[in-house]
DNA sequence: CCTAGCACTGTGGCACCTAGAGTGCCAGTC
DNA sequence: GACTGGCACTCTAGGTGCCACAGTGCTAGG
């Protein structure tokens, strides 16, 4: 009784903090929601919930505000997440059926996101280490130059040039193509090494500094952690927190602009949850330690592939964010799927 | 004699006011440029100065800062762009010369400019429409898909996927690449249409409609604005500006964030001159009236393909500005030439 | 044509005050 | 024993008045 009057008023505290960004006492929870108790008897219960670390005081004669241990508290107690509305559903059904190609998904997806929730979006492209080779081609673009071309099952496109000294002969080429399209064709990436690593023994001396030179780019393509990319969008979000916390825009854009710490973000999350929330100072990135991070992974064909989500203060509206980012990858799943 | 110092007085303005962000007075003026005359003079020449537009007054007991003019005629006044030093050279070149591809080149260089100058960057790809179709591969995906590959001259490789409800026969295919490679391989972007427009005829009526469906993606592609593509890197720096025009960083990061207000930036520039600097309402664009913009054309192989530059507020330091933007564009000329 | 001097004027900072919101605690009530 | 009403306390936001400062415009004189 006791307990369950408590979490009830800190889940108040948070949806009332989220709603209008102003610490929240007493007096105005009473009279906002039906507790049936007065406001002395919520104080003391305050008083219990500051002890226990879920809420803060910012100072003396201000309300509470809750912390980062209150909204995962908040977050957790959500069982169940919302449905969208079908308007909702319908509006990204459509905005993203017109997408095409993965560039465009991606890029859709993208501002989809970010229009949804008001807040900074990120998507991951598919990965590739998760993915297959679906094709290779090789396309001399002059004399001394080709291109290496990979098709990935997930739709994208890797390309790589090579540049050789000596006159690239076309015979040679074909040769080299069908017996590369025969090692890699439908093969994972992760097997793809192994595969083609001693190709290079059965072509003449001669031609094997070409054939190297292919080899090496194709295992760099393969291996290459860069590739992972990612997109980043409605950044314009951040600036309005701009009252919340105002000094803090810049670290929190720099660490968006790396690449790097994006796919940190979107990676971390084990594959066995789909729905992930890190909360203020879970995520340990430098100059993101007051947002909080809502993520989900997106599959085809049921193997997840890779991550979207989205970023903002700690004080955003969770539910509404964990219901849009959960359905926008369910979507994108299913268009990679059935494409 | 007379005008000649008052251009004096402009420019230590400018400086003064680009150096601190603080309006500046008639006596500091005197004090940190030898200027050879009293306060009192400086300050006759100020109202001159004031009531001609090309400073304002914030108010009655502040120094001035300049007006949009001021800094245009400033920027004017610059006839040749400061060298950069040799160090900087240096590093120019090595960043962008580890560059693998296009992708990589581009981004490198959106980095650069951003770390240069402290500023938003902003780098154009090459566009597909002054360009040359080097080459057309069709290749398939699966037997109800195929993917048509454009690699064009700049470097750039565009993409799309064509849908057909029969299965793709493999000699018909042949002979569409053929004739299709015939038809545009070397040929302008713009000559195109013309050029594959009743291929279709040359068919079956049976094939027809994949031919069809072909010819179609390779128009859209061909023609599409869209795929004038942007990259943007060093928005962080714009909160570094927090102080100046607090309330403007949502508006700026909204344009910022339209691909199309980006390519009317970069492509309003007439291709008669190499750099340009837009100031303040000189560019119409909704949101990026206090900032300024600084572009250049970069060229492959003397032909102007693109351009780039930097976004700022319009007290940015236009000299450095100016010579960054104008040393990078020349390497990335160079760079995309010689590769 | 330049300069020195003088009166004038907003701004920013500081000290001060007040109203309001919210708390903690204690004594009383069901 | 759990809840409530009341009271004293505390901190903040916001408003006011004041002063020093920086910078101006103007006028008279070199």
């Amino acid at each position: 009784m006791l307990e369950e009057r408590r979490l009830a008023v800190l889940q108040a505290i948070v949806s009332d903090y989220v709603a209008t960004h102003e610490a929240v006492g007493s007096k105005a929870l009473v009279d906002r929601h039906q507790l049936g108790v007065s406001p002395a008897t919520i104080r003391n219960d305050m008083a219990a919930l500051e002890e226990e670390g879920y809420i803060t005081a910012p100072h003396t004669s201000a309300g509470r505000i809750p912390t980062d241990l209150g909204y995962r508290m908040f977050v957790d107690q959500i069982s169940q997440v919302k449905p969208l509305s079908a308007a909702e559903r319908k509006g990204i059904d459509r905005f993203l059926s017109d997408a095409v190609d993965l560039d465009d998904i991606m890029t859709r997806t993208v501002r989809l996101l970010a229009q949804l929730t008001k807040q900074v979006a990120v998507v991951q492209y598919p990965s590739l280490s998760r993915s297959q080779v679906r094709r290779i081609e090789l396309i001399p673009l002059n004399e001394h130059r080709l291109m290496i071309m990979l098709i990935v099952d997930s739709g994208r496109v890797e390309q790589r040039t090579v540049e050789c000294s000596v006159p690239i002969d076309e015979v040679l080429l074909a040769d080299l193509r069908a017996r590369l399209s025969v090692a890699i064709s439908d093969q994972p990436f992760s097997s793809v090494p192994q595969r083609i690593e001693d190709l290079e023994q059965s072509f003449n001396t001669e031609n094997r500094p070409l054939v190297r030179a292919v080899i090496v780019e194709i295992l760099e393509t393969v291996t290459a952690k860069l590739d992972e990319r990612v997109v980043l969008g409605g950044a314009s979000n951040l600036a309005r927190y701009n009252e919340d916390f105002p000094m803090t825009i810049q670290p929190v854009l720099e660490a968006l602009e790396e690449q790097v710490v994006l796919l940190r973000l979107l990676g971390e999350v084990g594959t066995e949850t789909k729905l992930s929330v890190r909360i203020g100072h879970e995520n340990q990135v430098e100059g993101l330690t007051s947002t909080s991070i809502v993520t989900s992974h997106y599959a085809k064909e049921s193997t997840p592939v890779a991550s979207l989500g989205v970023i903002g203060p700690t004080n955003m509206d969770y539910v509404n964010s964990m219901s849009t980012v959960q359905a926008v990858a369910q979507y994108v799943s299913r268009f990679l799927s059935d494409e």
